[in-house]
DNA sequence: TCAGAAAATTTACGCGCGTCAAGAAATTAT
DNA sequence: ATAATTTCTTGACGCGCGTAAATTTTCTGA
């Protein structure tokens, strides 16, 4: 921390002792130089702090230890989670994740994708917009960028997909729903990925297979305020002489805390008690589910796994420099999480 | 989109017909060439789409196009609602927005502002961890790069902070708490930040200039997930022989989050109907405090105010190029909304 | 003790672009 | 038309670092 300011490499590596090259060798790997230069270049460290040009460092490696993380929309909780621990693992590894929001907005989807493609990062972790992605804009990217989609999936893009089996907790939850009362209704929105779509189809297969009829409530709306299109959709369908039963699923959590504060409003008593009127439940174990009046029932999705996994395949990938099998698709299991609401 | 591949600016500009240097000045600012080489790029660009390379761009140029913002904690909604809009302005403006949360952690705070020096952003907007913060680090950090504070205040440290007026918007909705029915408690957590010291503050001086009694209560936590510790804290206060008066007033939006679902899981019905047992208010006007059941009344921070303010301020800092006033305090007035919950 | 392996050093080049100076060309003013 | 001005071209240097080849030093093991 103190002495002259070190202004670049070779200025370090005179201090220290050490030549430039071997400096940078260290730089690159700490562990491919002899300990004892090791302990003498972190000597060094201590007294001058310096850092290497980042700049300089990416223009010359061919692999950057960059990272590109992009997400739909970051301002849905889910994501803000799932983004925590992506980037925890990829600082642990010693890679620089860089984070971006599509917002919702497909244009920014796409200057999110030019800007990675000028970054040159080492490979891509991609949750696309789905419906509202430019199918062009992502397969060309992933032609270029090692990448791995999770969340929403799009066929044949990436190198892998990491997502969760709504094949499996849909009729999970639905059988859940049936066995502790009446048969459910599905409540959605315009589908803004393939998700929504897997689970209204999961939940009417379910629903057959269990000899009930399957009711789907589509209701208005078309960006990502899900609980405004919730709230909104909920009001009309319930003062509108309310669902076919008094079971409600929803697409996903979002909705179903727009739905209950519907329900609210309306002075609809929510929840699984005698005195309730409408059971309400989502899927996704949404953040801030449990905090709902009352707690919601879902589908908890296994943020953990879904985060760790999108990384560690990443990495393979990233490791086995493109040569590497067929594209992958690796589905969670949801868990059923019983709260008050249903 | 033809043509052999541009593999750099000497290929681009020898197929544009026209000089490197003068492509670099193009790239820099379009409009710092004649009309007609501009077009003549353009033209070329459309049939190559040719970008420069980021990483030796920013080596060489004295001021980078990236601005920095850094956030304490992603996950929560209010975070990513002021980081979408302040991305939006600096894109508009040509910038380059890029993102960093801390998740809470003073470690990942500091690994953040060592990451950002690297990357010689023009400017950052940074709101701080707050008590959390090494103010040490901060205070380095601010003296090499030019910084805007916002939300969070750390008294001295950046060119300016933009923030909104505690001492304004608290004593606005303990007057109108009082007026519509008995005088508030305060419902806090250990603060994590200057805003939450000036809300109490600001709390217990409106109380005692009506003539009440200023009744705050702190329960325990001390990470982020501000909704568990209301809703333990809730459950711990409200099982236990309850507030002093059926009013209270909490800290923030989050931690009335949790309070209304311990009011719930308690069966006591929160709201400012005859029939209600407790009437509970926020402060922020948080992204989901419109869909809690009852609606949240609160404060609404003005968002788009504070992050147009905090681009427009940096902007301004780096523009005059350092050599600026003194440091700018902005406090934005907060809104009262009026909600069912209280 | 000495050969062979491992690691460090020296020297050198290149990455892609910013930037500068000098001169040529194009534009505008007179 | 010519002079003054703006804009472009040419040529060259440097940024800070990765990386490679050839050489020297250091370490290892029998």
């Amino acid at each position: 921390m103190d002495g002259p300011k070190i202004r670049n490499m070779q200025e370090f590596a005179s201090v220290s002792g050490i030549s430039r090259p071997t400096v940078s060798k260290y730089f690159n790997d700490p562990n491919s130089v002899r300990q004892s230069t090791r302990t003498r270049i972190e000597a060094a460290l201590e007294r001058y702090d310096y850092r290497p040009n980042l700049y300089a460092i990416n223009q010359n490696r061919r692999l950057t230890k960059t990272v590109g993380i992009v997400v739909p929309f970051l301002a849905d909780p889910f994501f803000a989670e799932i983004v925590r621990r992506i980037e925890r693992r990829c600082l642990d590894e010693g890679f620089w994740p860089v984070l971006f929001s599509a917002h919702g907005e497909q244009d920014l989807e796409n200057d999110i994708l030019d800007c990675l493609r000028s970054l040159k990062p080492v490979g891509v972790l991609l949750a696309p917009l789905g419906r509202r992605s430019d199918r062009r804009e992502v397969e060309k990217f992933c032609r270029d960028v090692p990448t791995v989609l999770f969340d929403s999936n799009i066929d044949g893009m990436g190198k892998a997909f990491i997502g969760s089996d709504n094949a499996q907790s849909v009729p999970l939850i639905v059988e859940y729903l049936c066995r502790t009362g009446s048969p459910p209704c599905f409540f959605e929105m315009p589908p803004v990925n393939p998700n929504a779509n897997k689970r209204r189809n999961a939940f009417v297969a379910a629903m057959e297979r269990l000899g009930h009829e399957p009711h789907v409530v589509r209701v208005a709306g078309g960006d990502w305020s899900f609980e405004q299109i919730g709230l909104e959709g909920g009001l009309k369908v319930l003062g509108n002489g309310g669902f076919a039963t008094d079971t409600v699923l929803c697409s996903n959590d979002r909705l179903a805390i727009g739905l209950i504060a519907a329900a609210h409003a309306l002075k609809i008593p929510v929840g699984r008690e005698p005195t309730d009127a409408i059971r309400i439940a989502g899927h996704d174990d949404h953040p801030f589910s449990r905090f709902t009046a009352p707690p919601l029932t879902t589908i908890a999705q296994d943020y953990d796994a879904i985060s760790r996994k999108s990384v560690d395949v990443l990495f393979e990938i990233i490791e086995a420099e493109g040569d590497l099998g067929p594209r992958e698709a690796v589905l969670f299991e949801g868990k059923l999480v019983m709260r008050a609401s249903a």
